[in-house]
RNA sequence: GGCGCCAUGGUGCAAUGGUUAGCACAUCGCCCUUUCAAGGCGGUAAUACGGGUUCGACUCCCGUUGGCGCUACCA
């Protein structure tokens, strides 16, 4: 056994867009697996395709990281600052034979797809294309370059044998060389491709562990054979099932919400949003479902990681942030919501004060209520604020009687005089009130609860009134009387 | 087209070759109830299809179908 040194793994996206869920599950795995085993995640830009790249993204990707709660031990490397290091290598590749110059126009070689439109009998043949430049004698390729043709460097695949890898997810694989072409290491403009820049620096990083999604399974042979032309021992490759849309194709724009930051701005929790994203793919073996990020990192396991593609399932995220929101202890939870009313204009720095017993209540009560961060702000704005209004469709359920002007009237004078303002005392107040008038409480509850909230939602009548306090509800109730005359 | 991967309710996951195929989301109903939630209880709903192997197959093998991925001087 050699001495088990501690996993590194890495995180590697390419600024071409914002993090989006598949690239945030995959950091989630890496981190979940670096944290079980004492190891350390690295993350690194792969900045390499000049033409797609937009280094404005990165500020995004990584606040993603940041806001998911996904910190990162070292880096982030960018590959556009490393170039020399995957010239260096080709050139040692071309020296040992393992690669050779490459003179053909980039448009003579662009896919299969391409070359097989041809006729009928033509496309067998035509299936692994074998650049004709891997034949060039000495002398031929010094006459292409005394002509000052631009060259790119290609691997030179083994023509016959089977090169195998392990993966910890889909188990020890192996494919016919004969399929892999002479793939292209670097550009003719001297910038790396992926395939290159990958391996060098997977070496060069001593990752041990290479998670990453499973549209890079059948591109990994590639990778198989540069760490052999390299001399260098392979990682343990684990590749991650996709996530699909509901229409059960790659996740992309035309899906909505698939950046990380727009669930950021929704509302999300990111422990709510990670234990979600958690279980899109990957589970403990048994039915356990509401995972903090702790009992994550302490299941989490590769072998427990699934082979089929996943559907994102917005319903479920939503009910993970529900729980989240109920079951968090309240001071955990307290910091979002004050964010969250701050965003809103609402707070009040004496909830983080002399009144932080009388937030952290209210914000208990509403919890049960809440699916998601702004829902403190919005029906939940008359906890926070005497500005709010009366919800239409709320006055069109409870306020349709018209006695209750002048029930309501006659509520607020019975409240005033109580001397006592607890639970109990409004309960029989309004109750006494409703008997004496021959209604039921009901009527006056709900209607109640219109005048000092406005909404139809909200929590039990007294606790609400009990919050809101003696002269709030009685001033709320006597300024809702003009409006709750039924037209 | 070629190569490869995958296949359990609508969705996400369970089930040493032997269970009435389990859990959760969603959905429907009931309970609770002062609104809305939450919570509790229950219902509808799945092993893609066809062949094998086996006393016995969701599980192993083959084929078909379907989905996905790769097949770029993208990553």
């Amino acid at each position: 056994m050699a001495p088990a040194s501690k996993p590194r793994v890495r995180f590697a996206p390419s600024p071409t867009g914002y993090l989006h869920v598949g690239g945030a599950r995959t950091a989630l795995f890496n981190w979940l697996f670096a944290r079980h085993e004492g190891g350390t995640m690295i993350l690194r830009i792969e900045d390499t395709d000049v033409e797609r790249n937009k280094p404005e993204l990165v500020d995004g990707i990584l606040a993603g990281l940041r806001w998911l709660g996904l910190p990162w031990d070292e880096g982030p490397y960018f590959q556009s600052q490393r170039l020399e290091m995957y010239r260096a290598a080709a050139e040692s590749l071309l020296a040992k034979g393992a690669a050779f110059p490459c003179y053909c126009k980039a448009v003579q070689y662009a896919g299969a797809d391409a070359i097989v439109e041809g006729e009928e009998g033509a496309e067998k043949a035509a299936r692994i294309p074998s650049c004709p430049c891997r034949d060039l004698t000495p002398a031929e390729r010094a006459e292409k370059d005394r002509q000052g043709l631009t060259r790119a460097i290609r691997f030179a695949s083994p023509r016959s044998g089977v090169t195998r890898f392990e993966d910890a997810v889909f188990g020890p694989r192996e494919v016919q060389n004969s399929e892999i072409e002479d793939f292209v290491l670097l550009r003719s403009s001297g910038l790396p491709t992926y395939q290159l820049s990958v391996v060098v620096d997977d070496i060069d990083m001593r990752i041990t562990h290479i998670i990453r999604g499973a549209d890079h399974l059948s591109n990994t042979p590639k990778q198989a054979l540069l760490y052999e032309a390299l001399d260098a021992p392979p990682p343990i490759f684990a590749h991650v099932p996709l996530i699909l849309g509901p229409d059960r194709t790659r996740l992309s724009k035309r899906h909505g919400a698939t950046s990380v930051s727009s669930y950021a701005d929704e509302g999300f929790l990111p422990e709510a949003f990670r234990n979600f994203l958690a279980l899109l793919g990957w589970s403990t073996g048994s039915d356990e479902e509401f995972l903090r990020t702790m009992d994550l990192i302490d299941r989490f396991s590769l072998s427990g990681v699934s082979r089929t593609n996943g559907i994102f399932d917005r319903d479920k995220l939503e009910w993970f942030n529900s729980q989240y929101l109920q079951k968090l202890p309240i001071d955990e939870l307290l910091p979002y919501v004050k964010a969250e009313l701050q965003r809103a204009g609402l707070w009040r720095e004496e909830w983080d004060g002399a009144e932080r017993e009388w937030f952290a209540h209210t914000v208990d009560i509403l919890r049960p209520r809440t699916r998601l961060l702004p829902d403190f702000a919005t029906w939940s704005r008359a906890f926070f604020s005497d500005d709010f209004d009366y919800d239409p469709e709320a006055r069109k359920k409870f306020w349709k009687d018209p006695k209750l002007p002048d029930l309501l009237g006659k509520l607020a004078d019975a409240l005033d005089a109580l001397s006592d303002w607890n639970h109990d005392a409004c309960d029989h107040a309004l109750r006494a009130l409703a008997e004496a008038e021959g209604v039921k409480a009901g009527l006056l509850i709900n209607a109640t609860r219109v005048a000092i909230v406005g909404r139809a939602v909200a929590p039990p009548l007294f606790e609400t009134m009990l919050v809101l306090g003696k002269l709030r509800v009685i001033a709320r109730l006597r300024r809702a009387l003009p409006f709750v005359s039924p037209e």
